[in-house]
DNA sequence: TCTGCAATTATACAGTCGTATAATTGAAGG
DNA sequence: CCTTCAATTATACGACTGTATAATTGCAGA
């Protein structure tokens, strides 16, 4: 007689609670590092059961390996939508790539903080380094073909180069901003990198919202 | 009439067991992340047994921070210790100090694997996120006294942001590298970072080492 | 309305974690 | 040589981990 009182609960759909699943690992990494994404915590903030877990992914690895390869897409995707929006002058592109780059929402405390935290588990795991390299180099090539475009003379073995000190920039200014939000003024860290990568490669990207000769 | 076979040991100087402590939990982070760095295996990798680990260190995170605060300081040391050999010409100061900043032994794949690992605890613990922004900040700081001696004319105001710049390029360098060792051709970073800052910063950083002309 | 299946919950289990404490033993000092 | 004390080992404990599997139940289709 005694009403054994289960929880009660809807049916989603699949993509619904993966997603979900993925949200809240997510949110648990860029909260306490990796090891604070336990399928327990996972579930809890997912609103389901442990248990749930293992039906939607066949072990806790392929949550994660699902949730650090969509944080990477998105990054990318969004540095790389300014581009849809941006006339074919080769500045301006490039000029509105780096600012999307170490701005919101490229430039965000939590993928700061998930990508450190992923860092280790993508040298030991293979799908996870894959999706780490194509992210890495994605992004570089894509910053080189940008730079590639621009009306310069330089000599064409100086374009890696020129790609991988602008990559790093980039890549500095994106952690540090991450890790110290609050350390820098709004808008500083976009004009620091246009100042620095137009005096890299020579040309001008200072922005153009304020008017100054030299 | 049983013998209780105990594993015979050798006492140890205080200092040297620290020291081997210290030494085992790096080498675990390194290798596998903080979750690697158990008590047992840290133990373990010490030739002790784990009991001994909470002789020496209250806890396991007094140990994690005492290996995190060793590792920061060894890096400022070492990027730091190249400016006691140098003469007091401002631009060979800043050449000297980029240069060996994205070169062995700063730069290690070792330690860019432990400062992302602790990336996330340096924000719940005080004591390590003090260590962490003393050593981030030092090295800032740093890096803009050596700019600001540089014999050039420049407005005050760009100080700071030359400053950001350049250590945000020293630290994506640092970084790509030691995640990327077979990356990059030798002595192919310290170029590029030498090139890159002259350019930010106006100044001729050029490594004499090569004889060319523009 | 009812049936059937899959989405979800509930429970169990073997490891491993960090920590606490008792038992041993190396080695220095007298 | 013997005593003594701290360095070290050994053992135990409760909590938490990921995973496996059985028991329920929401809900679409007949």
């Amino acid at each position: 007689m005694t009403v054994p009182d289960r929880r009660p609960y809807r049916r989603e759909a699949e993509e619904t609670r993966r997603d979900a699943l993925i949200a809240a690992a997510l949110d648990l990494v860029s909260e306490g590092g990796i090891e604070a994404a336990t399928v327990r915590e996972i579930a809890a903030r997912a609103g389901v059961t442990p248990g749930l877990i293992r039906h939607y992914f066949q072990t806790k690895e392929d949550l994660l390996r699902a949730a650090y390869a969509r944080i990477m897409e998105r990054l990318t995707v969004d540095a790389a939508r300014v581009l849809d929006s941006t006339p074919p002058d080769p500045v301006a592109r490039l000029r509105a790539f780096v600012a999307a780059s170490v701005r919101h929402p490229v430039l965000d405390p939590v993928a700061v903080s998930v990508w450190a935290s992923f860092l280790h588990l993508a040298r030991r795991d293979d799908a996870l380094r894959a999706a780490h390299e194509a992210g890495y180099l994605g992004y570089r090539d894509l910053l080189q073909s940008l730079i590639a475009d621009l009306p310069r003379k330089s000599a064409p073995e100086r374009l890696r180069a020129d790609a991988i000190a602008c990559n790093a920039l980039i890549d500095g200014l994106w952690i540090e901003g991450g890790l110290l939000p609050e350390g820098f003024a709004p808008g500083e860290l976009e004009r620091i990198g246009l100042t620095a990568i137009g005096a890299i490669l020579g040309v001008d990207l200072a922005p153009v919202t304020e008017k100054e000769t030299t």
